[in-house]
DNA sequence: CGTTGAACCTGTTTGC
DNA sequence: TGCAAACAGGTTCAAC
């Protein structure tokens, strides 16, 4: 569910009520397999205690830095949602974790119990890192040139995978197509220099108009206090099978590519020739 | 090495 | 209306 925007948004509502908090410890939690590195009593013997340093994000994954230099590490996979209450708040069926702080509580809730926590040292965590591709916003045009050149392969599928670029999901891969009038199928190795820079220029403005409103609520994607984004309203291919295209009119197609639904304008973005 | 498919889960929507 | 299949924002791992 969550993707760049949507996790960089509960970063940024989340740090200013953690930061400098100390923890109490697990108050609660109904899903074992939901704790990756460390069973649940472990983790909380491990938590309780420290203080939480800072928080930040690394692709689609939340980091809270703790004072002894260990990094707990959330990622919410597709239903996951992470909210800081001030006041206790009771848990629900999808409730797999509460984090109780010195003032407040985070709380971790996912219906489709895909999202998962780790405990890391700082060499662990650097490992697990090095497994990710470059941060798309942190990159300049050069870069991404050169690394999309040693790339191969349909365009949403390498947009999808994290080793190429690290946060971007299903929306935002479609709308940065949609956007630089590129076919989902259309294969890297075919792509010419401007058509690389304009893909360079898609990704990232979707990703901030994406940052800028919020995050996309469809389902279940709350920010990090618990409200609504609101960039759904500015989607211009994700989940518009049917619609018009806002830039020519045609109906926007859905075919499914890397194994993901995948929407179209099969006006804006043509079809690669040959087989596809 | 690269690609594909299945698996992990539950809730909601779609189609017959 | 009823029920089963399809579908959903992600990631990992086995198989080819």
């Amino acid at each position: 569910m969550p993707e760049l925007p949507e996790v960089e948004t509960i970063v940024r509502d989340v740090r200013p009520h953690v930061t400098g908090r100390r923890i109490r410890g697990l108050r609660y939690w109904n899903w074992e397999r939901t704790f990756a590195t460390h069973p649940p009593a472990e983790l909380d013997a491990a938590l309780a205690g420290r203080r939480i340093e800072g928080v930040g994000r690394r692709a689609k994954r939340i980091l809270f830095r703790l004072d002894d230099e260990r990094l707990l590490v959330m990622s919410l996979r597709m239903t996951g949602q992470l909210t800081f209450r001030a006041k206790p708040l009771a848990p629900t069926a999808f409730t797999r974790f509460i984090l109780a702080l010195d003032r407040g509580e985070v709380r971790f809730d996912d219906a489709r119990k895909f999202g998962r926590v780790w405990l890391y040292t700082p060499a662990e965590w650097a490992a697990e890192s090095a497994k990710l591709g470059p941060e798309p916003l942190e990159m300049s045009e050069e870069e991404f040139v050169r690394h999309l050149s040693l790339r191969k392969g349909m365009l949403k599928a390498l947009l999808l995978d994290q080793k190429f670029l690290a946060g971007v999901g299903n929306i935002y891969a479609d709308e940065a197509l949609w956007r630089a009038g590129l076919h989902p199928r259309k294969r890297a190795e075919t792509l010419r220099r401007p058509e690389k820079e304009r893909l360079y220029e898609a990704v990232r403005h979707v990703l901030e108009a994406g940052i800028r409103n919020r995050g996309t609520s469809i389902d279940d994607y709350v920010g990090g206090t618990g409200e609504q984004g609101s960039h759904q309203s500015f989607l211009e291919a994700y989940g518009r099978t049917g619609e018009p295209c806002r830039r020519c009119g045609a109906e926007i197609r859905r075919i499914v590519s890397g194994q993901r639904g995948t929407h179209y304008c099969p006006k804006c973005q043509p079809a690669p020739r040959g087989r596809g």
